[in-house]
DNA sequence: ATTTGTCAATATGTTCTACATAAGGACTAT
DNA sequence: ATAGTCCTTATGTAGAACATATTGACAAAT
């Protein structure tokens, strides 16, 4: 019947509580005064009163920032600006069971497209000693035929490669997204089968690194991954 | 002296609150109890006192949880699971100005890193639709000698591509990384002047994208970006 | 003179009580 | 069946009170 699609024609009133609002003034606010980390917030009292809310409704709003890092909080000090951890709020919330569907979809894909992006960066940065680690991985790699190992050193393998990028941010990232990676994966096992290899093993790909360039290591992890990028067609 | 370094070498004590606390432990618990969108959560009060806090620290834990999409509540139907936005917490703190150095590095290489490894996605997913109005983009952008206008267009072309990826979740990505992108790219400007324009232009990427293959635009890319990569060496 | 102890002041951390408000359920009247 | 009424209830908000750690100043001890 048409009253199914009646609360998406007419857009449902969604009430937002004191808290969401103070936690956004709050956050202009910050923006507007230029606050860099380090300096010194208000009172609890004086922002409560300024704002015009009870004490209680300031502290939800308060303790939100605090749980991304952007403010910290000292007995008699008072509160100061600090400088957040961009992925602290990615952490806590990526979890494959609660993500619906199509999200978890994307990540996998974002995976994907990092992997393949890696390349360029790899090549600028890869040491000798960083080569030599990853060699140590594929050679502990072989004759491994059982999947919870072999699951481990594909792990290994690529989590090297990004730690290798010196990209703090980004190896932190692409560990976050491993869980969904391996969810779907897994997931996509139980319909369609086992996944393939692709034909390139990570012992070329190492070779690739030590002795090609970019454009080579992008088309063998392309061709790495191929069984991956089948599913997402 | 010495003490400069004591702090480091002994191990700061960090109080945590019990606001901190409560919101692991809730995490925990959703966590263990598999708990799926839609199911509902205990009372409020239920939850304080089985945890032995007081109603107002289990609020700001619970607060942490709706901002970041956790949970939702309503006046009397009570608390249930809900599908968090995995970027939310990302968006709130994507801000230039309170990032530390590294981080807008690391931001900055990420977003190259996605440039450079969305090709297979988009070769993929692109519709003659998508092409038709790239081309548009590209059309315009044309005689814009002004400054402004240039990253305007700028912006425009490779948000199309994100786009025509058909990847919500990255192009939002994205997005929240463009401030990053565009201060580092000025701040780097006032150290070593202008940069540079790849001899790749968009007409050429948008040429590859039609005729060519990944292969072809990859290279392409990479070409457009270098500039941009020469700063990370 | 530098360190150590004492004490008052203060801003955040925590608890408790009370009330406001919206939503659900049951029941009735039209 | 629909709409109106009333009660119940879980969350939303407010305010007061106390706990606790930290600061700063000053005195005491080495």
């Amino acid at each position: 019947m048409a009253s199914t699609n009646l609360s998406r024609d007419i857009g449902r009133i969604e009430p937002s509580t004191m808290a969401d609002v103070v936690e956004l003034r709050l956050r202009e606010y910050l923006k507007k005064k230029a606050f860099k980390p380090g300096d010194a917030l208000p009172k609890e009292l004086e922002l409560a009163e300024a704002l015009d809310v009870s004490r209680n409704v300031l502290r939800e709003a308060l303790s939100r920032l605090k749980m991304l890092g952007m403010i910290e909080s000292k007995k008699k000090r008072g509160m100061v600006l600090a400088e957040p951890d961009v992925l602290g709020g990615f952490e806590r919330v990526m979890d494959p069971l609660i993500l619906d569907q199509k999200t978890l979809k994307d990540l996998f894909e974002l995976r994907l497209v990092l992997e393949m992006g890696l390349a360029d960066v790899l090549f600028v940065r890869a040491t000798d000693q960083d080569l030599k680690e990853l060699e140590q991985i594929v050679n502990k790699e072989v004759n491994q035929i059982q999947l919870p190992f072999k699951v481990k050193y594909e792990i290994a393998f690529h989590g090297k490669l990004y730690q290798m990028s010196g990209n703090d941010t980004l190896m932190r990232f692409q560990n976050m997204l491993l869980p969904v990676f391996e969810y779907v994966v897994s997931e996509e096992a139980k319909l369609n089968g086992e996944a393939k290899v692709g034909r390139v093993t990570h012992r070329d790909l190492l070779e690739l690194l030590k002795k090609g360039g970019p454009e080579d290591f992008r088309q063998g992890m392309r061709e790495h991954l191929s069984p991956h990028f089948e599913r997402i067609k």
